[in-house]
DNA sequence: CGGTATCCCAAGCGATACTG
DNA sequence: CAGTATCGCTTGGGATACCG
């Protein structure tokens, strides 16, 4: 794969959100931007699971496409060189037979994993009561 | 709309993670369904905008969508239903001619503001060695 | 073992038109 | 003003097969 392809994807969508008022009162345009580089990069599909299983020591591919079950090969290559690109994940190869090769969190990495546990721990907090309001949301229109 | 397109969009995708080993040294296999529920709520184009947007006080929908430059109609109203329908955000609606409806951070939403501010804050900080890694993994397989 | 390449369906989302 | 409905493009991502 080309560098091109991916700085293709998830990249250029904001472009439309440039140079516009910035009505936020805790952030500028600029800061939403950097916001939505990091959502797009951190809120898809493999990502925070993929950095979770590295939080502790490094992993090497076949262990992590064991160790993250149903995800494809394809989204584990393609998420662990979005993580790389973006300096979250480094990437080891040993020259063995067989062939090794083993992704750690790189310090950058580490200090997001900060970041998303504290996420984490407001998802498991919330969780109850989020369950609460979408069942009451649900039944209230099936009345 | 349905309350059941709500239920279908965000919700079941999370089914093909369950009932799996639970590898992560930080959450167990529930935690990670947790947060990606999260994740696939606040990960979206428009939610974490919307969030900043109602942050210090209620806003109502027009001035939302001109708060929110890019934002579809299509796109504002279903991102606020799922926000209403996780809690997060309140509707109400004033029984006047023009009508008019304020949208308003829930406390619940408030407690997510404050992780969200953090991811914000780290995003702010470490997008300069971001875009650094990134230029560098670019111009590697390009010479 | 550690990947790539291709094919293809479904979800996400914008544009446009219409309504109470 | 505050939405809803429909259409169609574009992206995400799984399945499968192949390669160094």
């Amino acid at each position: 794969m080309r560098a091109e392809d991916l700085r293709r994807t998830r990249t250029n969508v904001r472009a439309n959100v440039r140079n516009v008022p910035g009505p936020c009162a805790h952030w500028n345009d600029e800061d939403a931007d950097f916001i939505r580089e990091v959502l797009d990069l951190v809120g898809d599909k493999w990502s925070v699971l993929i950095i979770g299983t590295l939080a502790d020591h490094p992993v090497r591919y076949s262990d992590l496409a064991d160790a993250i079950p149903g995800i494809s090969q394809r989204m584990l290559t393609l998420t662990l060189k979005h993580l790389q690109r973006t300096g979250l994940v480094s990437r080891t190869s040993y020259p063995e037979v067989p062939p090794r090769v083993e992704y750690a969190l790189t310090e950058l990495g580490r200090s997001l994993l900060s970041t998303v546990l504290a996420l984490a721990a407001w998802s498991a907090d919330h969780h109850g009561e989020i369950r609460r309001h979408q069942t009451e949301y649900d039944s209230a229109d099936e009345t």
